[in-house]
DNA sequence: ACAGTTTCTTGTCATTTGGCAAGTGGAATG
DNA sequence: CATTCCACTTGCCAAATGACAAGAAACTGT
């Protein structure tokens, strides 16, 4: 069947059953993104919430001096958005590109409205994905406070080890806060123990 | 009326009119709290989701070297919860501590799914409570990343100044990801200009 | 009002990190 | 194959911040 990872993603987090997925995911459109499409450009309304099959992308703004800032990674299974152009119909301040090729399923902000207030279960599924990705930004926010940059750094190694084969390392040094010729010596430390 | 202030925070965000509002009051729980007490206690499951009238109150959590760190602030006309533990009923690694004597409105989790799912208004207005501390979180760790310390603190200055009559600079100071000492010297070279 | 506690400031010094520039290596291009 | 471009590394120095300790100021409870 055409759609075959997406129900079962669907179900993943626990609150949609099986048939609810099958039904839930035929409102979804398949979308392909070449390695560096954008999934949204900074100034435009975010239009699509996907749900990324396979692949990784990245999210990005710039600083004051016009330097590229990594504000957040995704990779497959996760849901891909940018919260506040997303839902609340703004422009964007951030962009999102694809970092390889990838795969997805994505819903306008209408259909997801649509089954938002349809289908109880989705609506359970669309809230977890939102306090996921907050909570998830609350650990990452607390551990650039209390940890060192080497410790935030051996911390993603571990815990995403795939983005070191998607992302260049300039974007991961920005993600962890710190310039990339202090990832850099930080990597260099690190290959000593 | 007993609820005067509750339905017009409810309708504050675009999603809740006013016979809604109303209804929806109905529901909460008025909740006191002196100063010092606690509202969210390290290793409890949440039992409350609170939009706050008066006062404000502190988020905080421990780091490795047992040291408090402020993870969030919350003044009057905001929405209190500790996301993961009230949302996923899980122990809370946050306590969250009324800074000030406070008067709020509270609903358990309970109740808060009951109206999500009854009233598709409240589901609106309980998104967009979420969105919102979603996106703030986003631009807190966003300007972490690329603003120096004195930065934050003059943004924080400007933005909730408030903040400075309800909390101890150390409170601020681990908040804004900075020493005590470190906010005292900012604090000193800001006098200055 | 007093003693005791806590918070805030300040000094000194060490450490981390940034800024900049040069150099290396690999991949892409013609 | 040579050239160019880009990512990454490295060295040097400056700036920001932390760690620790001492002292001043503010708050607390009796």
């Amino acid at each position: 069947m055409m759609h075959d990872r997406l129900p079962l993603f669907l179900q993943s987090s626990g609150h949609v059953g099986q048939r609810e997925a099958g039904e839930i995911a035929t409102h979804f459109t398949r979308k392909e993104f070449a390695k560096h499409d954008f999934f949204l450009k900074e100034g435009r309304v975010s239009q699509g919430y996907l749900l990324l099959e396979e692949g990784a992308m990245r999210a990005f703004a710039y600083d004051t001096e016009g330097n590229e800032v990594t504000t957040g990674f995704f990779t497959k299974n996760q849901a891909v958005f940018e919260v506040s152009s997303f839902f609340n119909r703004v422009p964007s301040k951030e962009n999102i590109q694809a970092l390889s090729d990838c795969v997805g399923w994505c819903l306008t902000f209408e259909q997801l409205n649509h089954l938002f207030h349809t289908i109880p279960a989705f609506r359970e599924f669309g809230r977890s994905v939102l306090v996921k990705g907050y909570a998830a930004l609350k650990d990452r926010m607390l551990s650039t406070i209390t940890e060192t940059a080497e410790e935030r750094y051996a911390h993603l190694l571990e815990t995403k080890p795939e983005l070191f084969h998607f992302a260049q390392l300039r974007h991961i040094a920005s993600y962890l806060g710190i310039t990339d010729s202090s990832l850099s010596r930080i990597r260099k430390e690190f290959l000593k123990k």
